[in-house]
DNA sequence: GAGTTATTTAAAGCGTGGTC
DNA sequence: GACCACGCTTTAAATAACTC
């Protein structure tokens, strides 16, 4: 089981074994696949890379089960036809945004006293956004890597000046990771730590990371904790960084609901598939134990 | 009460200014 | 020069606050 959070020169990667009760914190750089071995450069390529740059790195990740923190893939565009194709089901952003808006809205309507009110997403971009930062001059040489494989010739087209902010960038090492991990045989899945941390918080405080910087780490450092001691595992001592803490409850609460809440998958089959890990009260709440599968459309 | 406008929230990174 | 805090970038949706 295994968490992974996303950043543009970075993948932090929280792993918990079979058996095991020690929580294990790896950061891979991206900007490695820059590098790889002379000898391999020419049978190999970037996805090729990154994926062999995680199965040497994280081990465990053959075979697991991994929520990514990003899309999979650009939000008109269908995931379910190979190469580079226009969605066609959805005109008004994402089945799994909606999807998830509903399950929070339920679950706020079935407990009045409910902290957890509504949810707060940004949207995942259409293919111009990341078409336009990846033929900019100043892409970074990794993510352009990267994106020339995943989008290919769909890249000649101009897309005109990358605009807007770059919060969404990194989504092009998100839509990489998926496919990297299914070569090394992972079954990933999206996941959202912001929302883990409200849906595991119990009594403590999740203080915002754009408004209470200094705080945010702390009242996730005291979450994590909680969750890791109920359920008798150690090494979320060593979470020092927002990243790492957003890789640790993916899997900390994935883990957890499966001892005593519930597993919701919204499955899409143009975008992807999605886990939300029920605390107890919640899963209660929907009389659901285990897991359920809601397929979207 | 209906309609409009403002505010809030998530995501990651970059540039600036202050301190040591 | 290194490090840290801070403000700013985008979009969609819900809600709060406002006018008529």
């Amino acid at each position: 089981m295994a968490g992974v959070d996303v950043g543009e020169d970075f993948l932090d990667i929280a792993t918990l074994a079979p058996e095991s009760h020690h929580l294990s914190l790896t950061r891979v750089n991206l900007r490695n696949i820059l590098s790889a071995p002379a000898e391999t450069r020419l049978d190999t390529n970037a996805l090729t890379s990154l994926s062999l740059m995680l199965a040497e790195k994280v081990p465990e990740l053959r075979g697991a089960i991994v929520l990514v923190d990003s899309p999979r893939w650009p939000s008109d565009l269908d995931w379910s036809k190979p190469g580079v194709v226009a969605a066609t089901h959805s005109k008004r952003g994402r089945e799994i945004d909606v999807g998830l808006r509903a399950l929070v809205y339920t679950l706020y309507k079935l407990d009045a006293n409910s902290t957890l009110t509504t949810l707060s997403m940004f949207p995942t971009p259409p293919m111009r956004y990341f078409g336009a930062h990846l033929n900019s001059a100043t892409c970074k040489p990794h993510l352009r890597m990267l994106g020339q494989e995943l989008f290919g010739e769909a890249l000649n087209h101009d897309y005109g000046a990358a605009s807007g902010g770059v919060f969404t960038r990194f989504m092009i090492a998100g839509f990489s990771t998926y496919r990297a991990l299914q070569a090394i045989g992972a079954e990933a899945y999206e996941g959202y730590p912001d929302l883990q941390f409200r849906l595991w918080r119990r009594h403590h405080q999740l203080l915002s990371k754009q408004k209470e910087r200094t705080s945010a780490l702390a009242s996730r450092i005291r979450i994590l904790s909680a969750l890791a001691r109920r359920l008798d595992i150690s090494g979320s001592g060593q979470v020092q960084r927002l990243d790492e803490a957003d890789a640790a409850i993916l899997v900390l609460s994935i883990i957890a609901a499966r001892q005593y809440g519930a597993i919701f998958i919204l499955e899409s089959p143009y975008e992807g598939r999605f886990m939300v890990a029920l605390d107890e009260q919640e899963a209660q709440r929907f009389h659901q134990r285990n897991a359920c599968r809601v397929t979207l459309n």
